[in-house]
RNA sequence: GGAGAGGUGCCAGAGCGGUCGAUCGGGGCGGUCUCGAAAACCGUUGUCCUUCGAAAGGAGGACCGUGGGUUCGAAUCCCACCCUCUCCGCCA
């Protein structure tokens, strides 16, 4: 969420990002139950103040008849405060429900648009291959080379479940292995994660367990959720810390397994491994002070293109628009790659999506660092006050969609799939997959 | 899952229900000494919120794992939960 002074002192610039952000939030309101919060605060406090006061005076008054008096007087603040604590609470609630609500503030580059038609598309790298024969897409590629199960994966978990089969798992396991390595020569530290987490997690990270329309899976009982994205774990797993601004930035990719009910995703272009219930996916993380998370933005996105030309997969680049965006991004980039067999003649899937989340998710999150402090010449001064990071997340390989790209580019003539050469090293010796 | 111990500030570790935001030590920062450093000595050292102030800063409130409770008053007593450690069980 946003800092809400920096709401109350903003609000035209609040209003208008709400809008081209498609989120309705009654400011207002925000601005009306903000000031009962603040009243209410102060009334609180002042009954606290009385009742320390009141609470001092009784400091060695044994069998005073004034000890009567303040006990009687305590008695009575203490109901009070009660009220008032109750009181505050229930508006300090309302605020930070509505406050969720406000999305992120957006990079001014950013496309305005209200929905998707807005995204630009910033570059493209590669041609898509010309096939001299009518190129298959992915479900049957899989299904005539005993790759991918969907019929087993629905009779035992429902639609939108699989197996990977053969040649398949090593591909996956290739490609996660792909992705680690070249991310840990470029600094980024390889963690695994939990696949679940608190729901107080995913909602710091933005995400809302709960709700008709929640993309969340949680488990009965417990308060945990299976994750959407080890965005979720990476960002959580510095939950509540406070790290030196010699520890920045600090790049993690991590591996974790991806649940997501797709609630409401009925009807969308979701043909086979596009969109399932889960999947593997190996995500970027990043910590940055405030000055450095755009660049790490930056990063991020070559990061992706990297990986995606090492595996030899055309692609572009797109810019997403304010109404496409999501509550905590700042700035998004997906990867959209080539994927010959979906729609008619092929088309532009998404593989990747990197986002500048900057404070957002901090904030919420309790995750701060202490500015180094400039002991040297001139200013010493360097303002110690801790200050919230800014959290960079961005897809490395998302498998199943990576295996849909790669099934479909590099499928031959013969009906075989020829495996992309960055992944050689990782594939015990299968070089071409063919029945 | 069962039994026990414990969760306190940057770290380590005290804390009869009122004088505890919290002893002592270490570390960090500033200073004295020194050509410089070490040692020694002196001083200093949290976060969040409200409010006043241009600012420096002042005033008030909250925070001793989390959430409740008892009490005029709780780090200290009670309950629940979370987490850590040791032992047992179970397993990959």
């Amino acid at each position: 969420m946003l800092d809400i002074k920096f709401i109350r002192e903003n609000l035209n610039a609040i209003r208008e990002n709400c809008a081209n952000r498609n989120a309705r939030v009654d400011l207002g309101r925000f601005l009306a139950l903000e000031e009962e919060r603040r009243l209410k605060i102060t009334a609180l406090e002042e009954i606290r103040r009385l009742q320390n006061e009141t609470a001092e005076k009784m400091r060695g008054k044994q069998g005073q008849p004034e000890r009567e008096m303040l006990i009687s007087l305590g008695k009575e603040l203490k109901l009070r405060a009660q009220e008032a604590e109750e009181s505050a609470r229930s508006a300090e609630t309302a605020l930070a429900e509505l406050a969720r609500q406000i999305p992120n503030m957006t990079h001014p580059e950013s496309p305005v648009c209200l929905d998707e038609s807005g995204n630009k598309e910033i570059r493209r790298w590669g041609e898509p291959a010309k096939f001299d024969f009518k190129a298959l897409d992915h479900v049957v590629l899989g299904e005539r080379l005993s790759l991918i199960d969907f019929d087993s994966g629905a009779k035992v978990a429902g639609q939108k479940f699989y197996y990977l089969k053969n040649e398949a798992v090593l591909l996956e396991q290739a490609l996660i292995l792909y992705a680690l390595h070249s991310l840990r020569k470029e600094g980024f530290s390889p963690i695994m994660t939990p696949d679940l987490a608190r729901e107080q997690i995913l909602s710091g990270i933005g995400f809302n367990p709960r709700g008709a329309e929640t993309q969340i899976y949680s488990v009965a009982n417990t308060d945990l959720c299976l994750i959407a994205t080890a965005e979720i774990t990476l960002g959580g797993m510095l939950a509540d810390t406070i790290l030196e601004e010699s520890q920045l930035p600090a790049r993690y990719v991590g591996v974790s397994h991806c649940f997501r009910t797709e609630a409401g995703a009925a009807g969308r272009e979701s043909k086979g491994l596009y969109r399932v219930h889960q999947f593997t996916k190996v995500e970027m993380f990043a910590f940055t002070t405030p000055e450095t998370s755009e660049a790490m933005h930056e990063e991020f996105v070559r990061h992706e293109e990297k990986l995606f030309q090492g595996l030899g997969i055309p692609y572009r680049v797109v810019d997403i628009c304010t109404g496409d965006m999501g509550g905590p991004a700042y700035r998004k980039y997906d990867l959209e790659a080539w994927m010959p067999g979906r729609g008619e003649n092929g088309d532009y899937g998404e593989v990747t999506s990197t986002s500048n989340c900057t404070d957002y998710q901090a904030r919420r999150l309790g995750i701060r660092f202490r500015p180094a402090t400039e002991s040297s010449a001139g200013q010493r001064e360097g303002s110690k006050k801790l200050r919230f990071v800014h959290m960079i997340n961005g897809t490395a390989i998302a498998i199943s969609r990576a295996l849909i790209a790669v099934l479909e580019n590099y499928q031959q003539k013969d009906g075989s799939v020829l495996v992309p050469k960055a992944l050689l090293p990782y594939m015990g010796g299968v070089e071409r997959i063919s029945r």
